[in-house]
DNA sequence: GAAAAACCCGAACAAGCTGTCCATCATCAT
DNA sequence: ATGATGATGGACAGCTTGTTCGGGTTTTTC
């Protein structure tokens, strides 16, 4: 049954997808030409231009399959901990954990490496994550959720890069708990002025 | 004397670094070719490498101005409003300001048209500005100073990059509220759980 | 096991971009 | 005005890209 997909071009298409997974590491997406892809491999020219138009669907390509899986990780942490509504953010150590563990898939994504493609990407693909997670109403109408989202995300991302270019490699949990602290109570508690108190929002003490 | 730069050499930079501009903004940075700047600019092809190297020489020499303009911008700001110690943050006003006068430039450089070079580069000014205006010591010295600045500088980039794609734009007043009170405060006043006091994880026990 | 289908490979091709060279010409200082 | 300076444009070889084609190999199907 020709169902499945010929053994010949899985094993091609696995070859150029680790090629560009090693090569993005070594010199970056953008330095990147088809001729070091299909080089790394060993593949010839026309077989590559057979299975992809270029080197950003192959790319691309990658990105549906990481997608998919990040997903699964997503549903797996939220059936383990439903704590969803307690616990505001609580999927950001799952997803802490999960860059620890593909920490080269990630550090390809992040820091410039991947260009403007791989940045559009995994924004969307956060954009969605916490745009699920994110209570539906906020206090503050003034304030768009659709900002909220983009804020969170951003935070996900400076928070990645700055672990990744950590020395000594901190423990997920660790860099989570700083991640949580400055996203949900801001740097006012860091910083001199605690000016919470200017605001009508005033501190509910128990 | 020709102490001075000579004024066709002038004409020809000033030609080609507005090229460069209308380009990045139709097309991007890195979708770009010398051949589309010379002939945007109406320049020979020997004119351009007499004057630089290449379209990354051309792209930092345009950055170069930009920073001494923006330190302008800033000292000018902070010597108007000398509230530096009382007011945490209080250049982002001034920030937002500059952003909406060169809202060309800064589109050129937020939201991935400017390439891995542009947002290295403007991380790179922005994170020398948060670090001059950031108090020397922290309440907390869980978190890294440095790591608290890349938080900023993202939070920065991720707001102004929101700004632009905004359909009606907003004042800059309004969006530096937005800015501050999410960098200042986090987003707990914004949403349901205001877990402040919680250090520790034990959200099961209730 | 054999035929048929699908796939991989290598070479060759036009088209485009890159960086450099040199003769020409406009602009500058004297 | 008149050399001297240096900006200018066009031509050049070298390289990468994406496509096409025929021959050879592996896989699937019967």
């Amino acid at each position: 049954m020709p169902r499945e997909i010929d053994r010949r071009a899985a094993r091609t298409r696995k070859a150029l997808h680790e090629a560009l997974l090693a090569l993005m590491l070594r010199k970056g997406y953008e330095a990147l030409s088809v001729q070091d892809i299909i080089d790394e491999a060993d593949v010839g020219r026309s077989t590559f231009y057979a299975h992809y138009t270029g080197k950003e669907d192959l790319l691309r390509s990658g990105f549906r399959m990481l997608r998919e899986e990040l997903k699964e990780a997503q549903s797996a942490a939220r059936a383990g901990a439903e704590a969803s509504h307690d616990d505001p953010l609580g999927f950001s150590t799952a997803i802490f954990e999960h860059a620890a563990r593909y920490a080269d898939h990630y550090r390809t994504m992040i820091g410039g490496r991947g260009g403007a493609v791989t940045e559009n990407e995994i924004r969307l693909i956060l954009s969605e994550m916490v745009r699920q997670e994110l209570p539906p109403t906020l206090h503050d109408e003034a304030i768009p959720r659709d900002f909220v989202v983009q804020f969170i995300v951003g935070a996900f991302l400076t928070t990645l890069n700055w672990w990744f270019e950590r020395k000594p490699k901190l423990p997920p949990s660790q860099v989570d708990a700083m991640f949580r602290s400055l996203v949900l109570d801001g740097l006012s508690p860091l910083i001199g002025g605690d000016r919470r108190s200017v605001d009508s929002q005033a501190a509910k003490s128990r």
